[in-house]
DNA sequence: CAGGCATATGCTTCAAGCGGTATATTGTTA
DNA sequence: TAACAATATACCGCTTGAAGCATATGCCTG
C-alpha cells in the first residue's frame, strides 16, 4: 500500500477519530455518529473514503454496516496505525473519545441501539 | 504538535522525499534539486510548506540555506518520523533516494557543489 | 555598486476534497 | 407490497494545495 495514500487517509480529523475508534472494536455508522456528534452524512462519506483506500473493511449485517480495520493490513499501515495509538495520549480530543467509547460500550442503550455487538 | 498538521505534511510525495532524506542529514535546496530531480521552485515551496508548519528548521549559510529536522520535535512529530523511517525499506523511490544520498554523499564534486557539509 | 548565484515569492490554472442539502439504495418488518 | 430504518450517493459551493512561469530577494565577489 502507498505511503501518501495512507498519510492523505490520516490528514483529516474526522477519519483520524474515525479510525482511531476502530482500533478498540468494530463499529457501525450510527454508532460514529453517537460518539463524534457529526451527521450521519459526513460518518458515511469519510468512511467510504476510507474503504476505498483499503484503510477499513466493512461487512453488512441486516440494516448495520459494520466498519473494521482490515484483518491483514500491509506493514506500512499496520506501523502506522501503531504509531497512531501511540500519539493518542498527547491528543485530547482522541482521547476522550475513546473514553466515551469504553463508558457507552457499557450502557444497555448503546448496544440495543444497533445491536453490533 | 496538532497530529492533523503532520499528517497533511506527509501526505505529499515530494515532501515525503525530503523528510526522508533529512533523516540523514541536513542539506540545502541544490542538494534535494539534484538528488531529487525537481525543479527548485517545487522543492524551495514544499520546504517553505513545511517549514510553516514546524517539520523542518532553516539556517542559512551564506547563499546556501540548511535545512534540518527541527532538534527538538515534538512527541507526536519524533514517532511519525522514526515510523517513516521505518517504512521506507517498503518504498522502492524512498529506499533508492537514500542510497543516492549515500552515493553522492561521498564524490567530491557533491560536496564542492555546494560547500554545506 | 554591478553582476551573479542560490533561494523565495506572487500569480495563474487546475484538480481534489470537505461539508451540506436532498435524494437514492438496501434490507427489515408488518 | 408498503412503510420504515440505516446507510450511501449526487450535486453544489467553497477552500486548499500542487505545478509552472515569471520575478523578486538576499548574499557574495569583483
Amino acid at each position: 500500500m502507498d505511503l501518501v495514500t495512507i498519510y492523505e487517509c490520516l490528514c483529516d480529523r474526522t477519519r483520524l477519530r474515525i479510525l482511531n475508534l476502530l482500533g478498540t472494536r468494530p463499529l457501525c455508522v450510527c454508532h460514529f455518529q453517537e460518539l463524534l456528534g457529526e451527521p450521519q452524512v459526513k460518518i458515511s462519506k469519510h468512511l467510504a473514503y476510507l474503504r476505498k483506500r483499503g484503510l477499513v473493511e466493512a461487512t453488512r449485517e441486516g440494516n448495520w454496516m459494520i466498519y473494521r480495520l482490515p484483518e491483514k493490513p500491509s506493514a506500512e499501515l499496520a506501523k502506522n496505525l501503531a504509531c497512531l495509538q501511540d500519539c493518542v495520549q498527547g491528543d485530547k480530543g482522541l482521547k476522550k473519545d475513546l473514553q466515551q467509547l469504553q463508558r457507552r460500550s457499557k450502557t444497555m442503550a448503546f448496544a440495543d441501539a444497533c445491536g453490533c455487538d
